[in-house]
DNA sequence: GTCTGCGATATTGTCGACATTTATGTCAAC
DNA sequence: GTTGACATAAATGTCGACAATATCGCAGAC
């Protein structure tokens, strides 16, 4: 599956590549073609993205560097693979990072772009919900959270976020939400839009930290056979 | 199939340096022994820690990830430096986390190590304030938030919060405390040391967060001659 | 049947050489 | 005195070869 990311002028593009090696291969491991506790070898991926050996080792220590990779010595990286205990811990930080974003997102002046694209996403779980479309609603709510991320314009809690949001991504529960749950989870998510749409810091961070809260709860009582 | 290999006994001494070229490389970070906006260069730094360049080259690769260094193609790396507006984007998310960490610290069933620790800094705090002493109180109150980040036993809090930490170390005030802002500090300090050891994890949390509000505030009031 | 030792293979670790790019210094022209 | 071109030095980028290490299969002893 020789599938070079982007434009793939081996010949005409310079290589910056290194960077773009770097986001295909989390984009890779967020989309679980390398699965959790997996381990990476370099020629492999060398093949794959075709550069040397030495530019996957460099990417290597970068993602290990930003905790996507797990080293251990002489034997390369694996992809890092969360327990339970680590996804709840994971689940706190993403509690209080999240309700940051929904309280920045509040306090900013939006611009006529922002708020219309959050309405748009709202309208979308909305449909989603009122389908029962699980599916579309999990990528919907995913495309939510990272709208707020984006309008709160930090980028350190986008970052972290992100790194925390890992486990989430793989977990992929199709069964995780009830026609039932998703409803509730999207009666949290009008209460948040309306917040930040209406400038309200104080009430978009606490219904976004009660919204997490729900989620970090429903990932406590999975039976263990989810975990490693 | 991956147990995550403990650490590996420490033999003669030959490898397992470039995780302690990493770490002498982030603490001289840290301590402004490589100053920010600094280049750093490969040979110069192969010959201080007496490895390879490539070895050099990998750490560099890492620390980039971990937030750092700044990668600059064809031009190697630069100490990460931050604008006020980086700095105070910064604090925001310092806010939730040591928030957090106090809040999870006051959660926790501590043991008697852990209450006597934070205790122990608390008065070397107060020792420290009655006797103005700036630096002494300067770096106590490292020491103390980090202890406090300890006891809440977050991994992912402790690493978020060092990188977020990381302006704050260079920017080294001396004047930044007055005598009279640093008694205010401290008297934070002991409303925040009472909620964690009696158990109170909301006022524990919101007192944290005022706490690091403040001092947020303070750096947004200082002179642009500060900042880059 | 199980365990041990040993070789074969696969994979990572390290080093050096050289190409490429950037920074520095010199000198002539105006 | 300033500017620009050009040579020189400095630093990074890349590649390949080989060493070190781990993994696996297999034969042989008990």
């Amino acid at each position: 599956m020789v599938e070079p990311v982007g434009p793939d002028d081996a010949r005409t593009a310079p290589p910056a590549r290194t960077a773009e090696v770097a986001e295909g291969v989390r984009q890779r491991i967020q989309r679980g073609a390398y699965a959790p506790g997996q381990r990476l070898i370099e020629v492999d991926l060398a093949d794959e993205f075709a550069v040397g050996r030495g530019r996957i080792r460099e990417v290597f220590k970068t993602l290990v560097g930003e905790g996507y990779l797990e080293f251990v010595e002489n034997r390369g990286v694996y992809v890092r693979r969360f327990s339970r205990a680590e996804i709840l811990e994971m689940g706190r930080v993403r509690e209080v990072l999240e309700g940051l974003a929904a309280r920045m997102a509040a306090e900013k002046d939006k611009t006529a772009e922002e708020r219309r694209r959050l309405e748009a996403h709202q309208t979308t779980l909305d449909q989603a919900a009122s389908r029962a479309d699980i599916d579309a609603y999990n990528t919907e709510n995913f495309a939510y959270h990272q709208t707020i991320c984006a309008i709160s314009g930090n980028r350190h809690v986008a970052e972290f976020l992100m790194r925390v949001r890992l486990p989430l991504y793989r977990l992929q529960l199709p069964s995780s939400f009830s026609a039932d749950s998703m409803s509730r989870s999207n009666q949290d998510h009008r209460v948040i839009t309306a917040a930040i749409l209406s400038g309200n810091p104080d009430a978009a961070e606490a219904a976004m930290r009660a919204h997490i809260r729900t989620g970090n709860a429903h990932v406590a009582s999975l039976p263990d056979r989810y975990f490693p």
